[in-house]
RNA sequence: GCUGCUGUAGCUCAGUGGUAGAGCGCACCCUUGGUAAGGGUGAGGCCGGGAGUUCAAUCCUCCCCAGCAGCACCA
């Protein structure tokens, strides 16, 4: 007789199961209830089929809906399969490839069969209605093990190439397995599953899109159709998603910066911002205030050109790197042909020197600190820059103001000693947790570690990196996330590794804002130095370093997280004064007039229009405070305050409103306390 | 840059092989009304750009440009 299997629980408990025995079989021994509920299984904290046998003891937890992550991760991963099933079904010769979970659905990449035109948006439904039919007819979801010649040998048979490629990279020892929905159907998969399509809600998913990606990533690879969907356990949490989706859309800063007034975008200069004269003044609040922030924490403020000899960018290593990326100018006075009213064409002589338009800062402020000697005695060095740069970014990447082609970053480079690096990394990372605190915004902090293309000593970036650790390690910081700092190798730039603050706004997005890398690479390249206690030549290491990143995209996740409902202090107009008759006109230019003496920014609509409508126009405007004014308010001295979000109205004295919206128009750095 | 979709009034969008329409906004007139749309009248468009098919193109075809959604990229 072979020996039983013990099985631990979650609670400390052993149950002895006959070998080949289930998770599925415990939770049928612990009861009809559990049985039921149990979708899948953690086996020493492996997620696994709930019909997969034990291998020996183990320690078991049964996965139920309740876990919500696991549960929704399951579905998810089973949907996509669902929909590789159904759009094979439904037309043959489709040959799927690869389709994993996303943080809010699935989806699966295939290539449509040669005799028909790509997936389009229009074929969505009928992939849903097959999708259902498949969760209704409950398919069995069956875990086999395979050799890997068995499984090339299938997708070759079936001119599935993509697969078959996949089939033949797999390694040769590791066990390979397949699941097969039902007998008809099976997919090369790691697993787990759930036990049967039917365990899926066909209420709980939508197709949401079709789009272009490439195989395995790669742009020189063929390009397949990624169906898009978004899948949950149940209709309700499907519900509540899309009007999150919905309330994402209302939030997008490109409509509210139209509505709004702040900015736009035209044709004629594509990824480049017009900034009017509200959506300007948000940007000069923002400025200010990161002024007094740098001119505090010892950086001086410097301005650099906009053009350099490009021979300046081949010394640094950008114009090797991003020549195609970078704007280059002729350094000529050009020979315009006579052309009279017709097209611009001028012609570039072909001995013409270049000139670039700078991409960064860095180069710049290296050539700045260059000039002259520089003592030890004399370091740190902070030089800062509202840097306006230029890359010509390619034009699918362009997104309103989160990605243009002309932004200006707040940007900095510290020159500093080898033992002043964490230090000043250190007070960097308190200097932008303040910010991030001023603005209302959580963040984590990543550290991207060193690329595969890169310049400089391996002992070089162990120290860059152990020192960005290391600062992290001794810095207060209160707005971190979750507290743990993540790595992401090969993703830090090609002079540096770089720290990387990455925001969460209101409805949970992410976005990666700012940074500090510790470049040993550029002052070796541009020879940078500085003469040190023992009278030699020493590098500086560079720390580059910003906060907002760039106004642009600050501005855009402002308007967004905030629904464009901008606190007071960073609001265009702060306040607007309405009278209800024109009999109030005399004393809300008074009050106006008060206003702006104490430095509020404040408009007056004396139209002649109902309170109502002037109401309405200022709420969407997203005034913050709407003053009403009548004839009661001008007899004893008052004004009615509206509040943008509020429905009740506050009667107070002028003089009280004036002190309430001082104090709330103050920037969060100038506040006492 | 790649794939797909889109481009008509300031904005949001209808529409047709015979050179266009709505709502909002704007201007003017009436209305002075107490907290999210008072009424009337009017102006406003080379239907993204170029080429082709056609007696005739905003509409069909091709090329370009820009935008949108992904992908790839992001110093």
């Amino acid at each position: 007789m072979t020996e039983l299997l013990k099985i631990s629980l979650p609670d400390g408990s052993v149950r002895e199961m006959e070998p080949g025995s289930t998770p599925g079989d415990v939770a049928a021994a612990i009861g009809p209830g559990l049985a039921k509920a149990a979708i899948a299984a953690r086996v020493d904290g492996e997620l696994r089929d709930i019909n997969r046998p034990f291998e020996g003891d183990a320690e078991l937890a049964l996965v139920t809906n309740r876990d919500e992550e696991d549960a929704l991760e399951l579905a998810r991963h089973d949907f996509a399969h669902v929909l590789a099933e159904a759009v094979q079904s439904l037309y043959p010769g489709t040959q799927i490839t690869f389709g994993p979970a996303t943080d809010d659905g699935f989806y699966y990449d295939v290539k449509a069969p040669a005799d028909r035109e790509p997936f389009s948006m229009d074929d969505l439904p009928d992939i849903e209605e097959e999708m259902r039919r498949i969760i209704k007819a409950d398919k069995p979801l069956r875990r086999e093990v395979w050799s890997r010649q068995q499984l090339i040998d299938k997708w070759e048979a079936e001119g599935e190439v993509f697969k078959a490629e996949w089939a033949k990279e797999l390694p040769e020892n590791e066990e390979l397995t397949v699941y097969w929905s039902g007998e008809d159907w099976l997919d090369m998969c790691r697993g787990p599953h759930l036990a049967s399509t039917g365990k899926l809600d066909p209420q709980a998913f939508k197709l949401t899109r079709v789009a272009g990606a490439y195989w395995r990533g790669d742009q020189n690879n063929p390009q397949l159709t990624r169906i898009y969907g978004t899948g949950w356990l149940n209709k309700k949490q499907l519900n509540a998603h899309l009007t999150r989706l919905e309330e994402a859309a209302k939030r997008d800063h490109r409509k509210l910066g139209r509505e709004m007034d702040l900015f736009h975008l035209q044709e004629e200069a594509h990824g480049s911002v017009f900034w009017h004269p509200k959506g300007y003044r948000i940007w000069r609040e923002l400025e200010a205030y990161m002024r007094r922030k740098m001119d505090k924490a010892g950086y001086r403020e410097i301005k650099t050109p906009q053009l350099m000899d490009v021979r300046q960018w081949e010394q640094s290593g950008h114009w090797g790197k991003y020549a195609e990326n970078m704007f280059a100018v002729p350094d000529m006075v050009p020979e315009v042909e006579e052309l009279g009213d017709g097209p611009a064409n001028p012609s570039v002589a072909t001995d013409a020197d270049w000139m670039a338009i700078k991409p960064m800062n860095c180069p710049a402020h290296v050539l700045v600190f260059k000039q002259g000697i520089t003592s030890y005695r004399d370091l740190p060095i902070r030089l800062g820059e509202m840097g306006c740069c230029h890359r010509n970014e390619p034009h699918g990447a362009l997104h309103g103001l989160m990605r243009v082609r002309q932004f200006t970053q707040d940007d900095a480079h510290i020159f500093c000693t080898e033992d002043q690096v964490v230090e000043e990394v250190k007070a960097f990372i308190e200097l932008a947790d303040q910010v991030y605190r001023d603005f209302g915004f959580t963040y984590d902090v990543k550290l991207a570690l060193r690329p595969e293309k890169r310049f400089g000593s391996d002992e070089d970036w162990d120290k860059a990196e152990q020192e960005l650790r290391d600062a992290v390690a001794v810095s207060d910081m209160q707005g971190e996330g979750d507290g743990k700092l993540e790595e992401l190798p090969g993703e830090g730039a090609f002079y540096a590794p770089k720290l990387e603050w990455h925001l969460t706004d209101a409805i949970g997005r992410t976005w990666q804002v700012g940074t500090i890398q510790g470049d040993r690479v550029l002052p070796d390249r541009l020879d940078a130095s500085y003469v040190g206690e023992d009278g030699e030549k020493h590098r500086p290491v560079m720390l580059h370093r910003a906060i907002f990143g760039s106004y642009e995209r600050f501005i855009g996740i402002l308007i967004e997280h905030f629904a464009g409902r901008l606190p007071v202090w960073l609001a265009p107009v702060q306040a607007v004064v309405a009278t209800i008759v024109s009999d109030a006109d005399d004393y809300a230019k008074e009050a106006v007039a008060k206003l702006e003496a104490a430095g509020i920014r404040v408009e007056s609509d004396l139209r002649n229009e109902k309170i109502n409508y002037k109401v309405r126009e200022h709420s969407h405007a997203k005034v913050p405070h709407l003053l009403v004014v009548g004839n009661r308010e001008a007899e004893e001295g008052t004004v009615a305050i509206r509040t943008l979000g509020e429905k009740e109205q506050r009667v107070m004295s002028l003089d009280e409103a004036i002190a309430m919206l001082k104090a709330e128009a103050t920037p969060p750095d100038l506040r006492e306390g």
